[in-house]
DNA sequence: ATACATTAAGCTCTAGACAC
DNA sequence: GTGTCTAGAGCTTAATGTAT
């Protein structure tokens, strides 16, 4: 039997006994949540502003993406600690991130390598592949042994039965084969790249 | 001077709103 | 039901800053 509760009960365990280990119970527990990653392909985020609000307190909020809870345990701990770590950064006004939060910087590699953490070069999106340090993988082994968590949400689009969304999107993309020019049509036609001359070919 | 790190600008693409 | 327009998120890349 799936209860949703039980897995963001297990995840907020799991916040507050990092948070204890390795900052010191210095951060404040944001608001945890499990929600599909809407196809951005992050494992998780953290909120820059605090937007929960409960009893007149405001809250952060951290996700973990529904689709990738059941990977292994040392896997989705490092996600919840590549976040602790944003939260972290926030905290004390270090900016982590850049371009739109995809880029991180050398302030958050620093931060996270202080706090159980091995992160290495990502081409695009800068320090930001995460593993946990060799300290940390014995200790959460000792610690929660395999518990993992056995749920996940199926990936998004047609997988569902009778609920896929169905896209209101009706421009077809083509692109010229020779100089790799797109156009997007709302019907099917026969066009030639006024370029190259070669037909353009649907994507 | 050079290489690497970081940022900002702008392009691409998707999907919603609206008109017909 | 189909076509058009547009906002905004996603992403790339050139420009700029910084360290060596």
């Amino acid at each position: 039997m799936l209860q949703i509760s039980e897995i963001v009960k297990k995840t907020e365990e799991m916040f507050d006994l990092f948070n204890e280990h390795f900052y010191d119970n210095e951060l404040i527990r944001p608001a945890i949540t499990v929600s599909p990653d809407g196809g951005r392909g992050a494992y998780g985020w953290c909120s820059i502003n605090e937007i929960w609000n409960a009893s007149g307190e405001k809250y952060q909020e951290m996700n973990l993406c529904a689709e990738y809870l059941d990977r292994p345990i040392f896997e989705l701990t490092a996600t919840l600690l590549h976040e602790m770590t944003h939260l972290y950064n926030l905290v004390h006004g270090i900016q982590d991130v850049s371009n739109n939060g995809y880029y991180h910087n050398l302030k958050f590699k620093a931060t996270a390598e202080a706090h159980g953490l091995h992160i290495e070069k990502h081409d695009k999106y800068g320090w930001t592949v995460t593993t946990l340090d060799s300290e940390a993988e014995a200790w959460i082994r000792e610690t929660l042994g395999d518990d993992k968590i056995n749920a996940s949400r199926l990936p998004m689009g047609g997988t569902t039965k009778g609920g896929s969304k169905k896209s209101k999107n009706r421009s077809i993309k083509y692109i010229c084969p020779c100089c790799g020019t797109v156009i997007r049509v709302t019907r099917e036609v026969n066009i030639i790249c006024g370029d190259c001359g070669e037909p353009f070919e649907r994507a």
